[in-house]
DNA sequence: TTGAAAGCGCTAACAT
DNA sequence: ATGTTAGCGCTTTCAA
């Protein structure tokens, strides 16, 4: 076998086949139509060639990219490549590409992406930054690009959506505190515009109400989900009159900051004070005191999107618009009975 | 200004202007080649019409894809997807698209990326997954698909590449810490198998053969880069007659699981013993004590491959073919002189 | 079940 | 500097 000079077409491969390129192209999209007899020349025809689709050639022809294009806040965290895995894979088994837009962060960048969308470069949009696309990249010919949002709901959007039960999970890790038997709770807010941040908050009130105890205001502070907030959180609750028995960060990086500030100051976690987090990262369970937290499936919250997405892109129903993956409590080592 | 009804094509454009497709064309791709009162009139029709190219038709015309795969080991990686982030910036600010592939360390999977290739729709590759793809999808029409390969580099081929400098970062990581007074120092290798473990231990070498000091064996284990492996590692020091004063771990994830093991064990790190790592990953800074490290510019690296990928693309002559990025000892507080 | 043929929207060679 | 026009390779209607 030696190597052709010039790419195979489809016509090459009709040729071959004895066949015509309408068939060709049949028995490669939807072999059911074609005779299993005429299928079987065609596919060895097409191994004999080694022909492979042009797609900007069928894309032209169908008006359709079989890509996906995902907008992430930013790439480089680790949460959202751990989502995009999920989606990766998914978007892969279903037969489209995954095609990302760091925006960094920065509405103008979004704008940029608007012309892309525009173009008819995706079938599909992903978007996990919690904010909707300009209005215009929305739509192409008048019509909505099928989009799903993950992970940050978008406020006052009726995209369909796949985000981990926030809520309810931090309700079920408060709980966990004062099954511990602690009272003196507190809690580490993120920044306040932040969804996430809303409803882990909403699901620890829910706890301390379900269990008659009285929230301290004093107590509940606020960071901006870094590391260094927590360490001046810490900080922060050193300079209380009195300290809580324990304190519910809404992520992990700020309770990794709290036992850091903690620590430094002499007061040892979880023997002083007990810590918890929120996302289960990378390195919580490697943490010294290795970290009490909440785990979220991030593949699974990538693939169940894009899986959506695939079924809107294809014009079938929806089984549900909304699906919240429910996330567990995770007990190690920075937390402790009374 | 209301909503047209059917998505502008370029000949609309064109009408509206008063000139040909040909001139909106040239206009839109090269607009030094028409008269700037033309250029004004067909910018202000593009305007009106709310006109945006089609990317598809565009594709196949040019069979060009303007798009750039990067093939991945594992997106869920922090390293890799901080490399990411400059690979997609760098590539967008030279209008090209980014498609990812993870191929979850799978040649399988590396395998279907080929028709990937070979379907056209990626005009250039990026390999960081220390792998050539396999040969078929290497080629196109017979020709190379320009590509050029990151981070670890691909024993036996000559792809342009660009990487961190290990063997001399590793060196100077071993400097610091015989500086630090240091003589019984342990290495804590990768698999052996691998380049970047392979680069690093060379570093670590060089150092103690330069300062005289003979390697004692014994103290040269070995771990598979997981936080595990590192702790692992710990207990087999432990066992040792005597434990090392210092040991240079080959990554951020080993160390930590050394100092895991060492504090479990009652040997408070760096008293007893000081550990280093390499990499500088996202918590290396936050753990307790935080790690003396070598920080390397991911996001250097990813955008300095995707520059030389644009200049293979565009057919221009590369400066250099190989970068070696050098990358520098940060010193915290895992180390400390003896 | 299969074939013939039109045309998706654009670019570039060639002509003016 | 600009216009005319022939395809790029495929899918899909329509006809057989």
């Amino acid at each position: 076998m030696h190597k052709p000079i010039r790419k195979p077409r489809i016509g090459d491969v009709a040729a071959r086949a004895g066949v015509s390129t309408a068939t060709v192209s049949r028995t490669l999209a939807s072999p059911d139509q074609v005779r299993p007899k005429t299928r079987d020349a065609v596919m060895k025809a097409v191994r004999e060639t080694g022909y492979v689709l042009n797609v900007a050639a069928r894309n032209l022809r169908t008006s359709r990219s079989h890509a996906v294009l995902a907008v992430l806040p930013d790439a480089s965290n680790i949460f959202f490549s751990q989502v995009l895995r999920g989606i990766s894979d998914t978007l892969h088994q279903h037969g489209y590409s995954l095609v990302i837009a760091d925006t960094a962060n920065d509405p103008a960048r979004e704008r940029e992406h608007a012309a892309f969308i525009q173009g008819g470069r995706v079938d599909g949009v992903l978007l996990l930054n919690g904010r909707l696309l300009p209005s215009p990249a929305a739509k192409r010919n008048g019509h909505r690009v099928p989009t799903v949002s993950l992970c940050e709901r978008i406020p006052g959007s009726r995209l369909p959506h796949v985000e981990t039960a926030n809520r309810e999970a931090a309700r079920a890790m408060t709980e966990h505190l004062l099954k511990l038997g602690h009272r003196h709770i507190g809690y580490l807010r993120g920044p306040a515009a932040n969804v996430l941040e809303h409803d882990r908050h909403a699901g620890f009130c829910d706890a301390l109400a379900a269990a008659g105890v009285a929230l301290d205001p004093q107590l509940v502070l606020s960071g901006d989900f870094t590391i260094a907030a927590g360490e001046a959180a810490a900080k922060d609750y050193l300079a209380l009159p009195q300290l809580p028995d324990a304190i519910f960060a809404c992520n992990d990086a700020m309770a990794m900051g709290l036992i850091r500030g903690f620590t430094a100051a002499g007061i040892t976690v979880p023997d002083r004070i007990s810590i918890a987090g929120f996302d289960d990262i990378e390195f919580a369970a490697a943490y010294i005191p290795a970290l009490t937290t909440v785990h979220q499936s991030r593949g699974d919250i990538g693939a169940r999107a894009a899986a959506m997405l695939v079924d809107l892109m294809r014009g079938n129903k929806l089984a549900s618009r909304d699906i919240r993956l429910s996330a567990e409590v995770v007990m190690r080592d920075s937390t402790r009975a009374v």
